[in-house]
DNA sequence: GTTATGCTTGATAATGATAATCACTTATGG
DNA sequence: CCATAAGTGATTATCATTATCAAGCATAAC
């Protein structure tokens, strides 16, 4: 189920689908907009291809990252989050509630100011990568509720 | 020579400023403007006490990084880096070169709009991180060098 | 002083994510 | 069929960080 975007780029680089490498493909696709660590892709895993070992899983995504089919990550530290790359050029950026730990896209790209502006100073931007640490409006929410009071009980 | 700034938020935290954590507080002031790791930090502090051990330079480094005297972020992966925190209130960001992997500080903070557009949503922005992958104007010069062939040999 | 209490330290072991190794299997092309 | 290369699973190695633990050193009571 693997898309000609993906295709394309298996090709390429002279890479064969294997059923391993689809079925953590098929994962990744499966979960879009989530960003899964190389042990829940495992996991997963496991529950399609029984008999598949964990290092298929890391060369799989290490891979697929260089291939630029999956985008790598790290969020929290000490582990790489993977999900699909955005097809069309410009990627996405996030919101890591303090609270939830919920990651939530952010599609907004207001940083093109700051770029024209470094570009004008002789760097090239290549790529970004922003990270907002907020609290979610479901957890500020919450932190309203706790505070008030229930009058019924 | 630690600052006031150091020592009021060790005193709120009522740490003691003992030879090993001044050590290291001394190099992070020493190598304002650079970001280090725990094991660079360890080479350098062994040239100042000889028997401090590598443990108590992640403890001191953990430690100050939760009283939010260093900042602490990961920059490639599997090593956390430290760099001493902007004292007034609102940190940097990082452009970080392709090429030469030197990491250039930027000031600017044009985040703002994004900022205040989320708000409007229901986040209550905390921080943010944002990292700029780029070639430096020094590596884009020294391309520029090498394919410019010499005339005069 | 002596003692008790708790913070701090250094050495070392444990942990946990990822990378490397290796023997075995599976295409693929002649 | 045979040769070559790619891919796999199991296992080990690596490396940064964390946990453990006994000893050291304060500070404050006794
Ligand atoms: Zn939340
Ligand atoms: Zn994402
Ligand atoms: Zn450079
Ligand atoms: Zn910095």
């Amino acid at each position: 189920m693997v898309g000609r975007f993906v295709h394309d780029k298996l090709e390429k680089g002279r890479y064969k689908l294997t059923s391993q490498r689809a079925a953590v493909l098929d994962i990744m696709m499966d979960n879009r907009g989530r960003h899964l660590s190389a042990d829940e892709v495992f996991f997963e895993a496991k529950t399609r291809l029984p008999n598949i070992g964990i290092a298929t899983v890391y060369r799989t995504l290490e891979k697929m990252a260089s291939l630029e089919i999956l985008h790598k990550t790290v969020f929290d530290q000490g582990k790489y989050r993977y999900e699909l790359c955005d097809e069309n050029a410009h990627h996405h950026h996030h919101i890591i509630c303090l609270s939830c730990n919920s990651i939530i896209e952010v599609q907004d790209d207001l940083l093109n100011s700051l770029e024209k502006h470094l570009e004008e100073q002789g760097y090239r931007i290549i790529d970004h990568e922003l990270k907002l640490y907020a609290y979610c409006p479901d957890c500020l929410q919450k932190r309203r509720d706790d505070s008030t009071p229930d009058v019924s009980s």
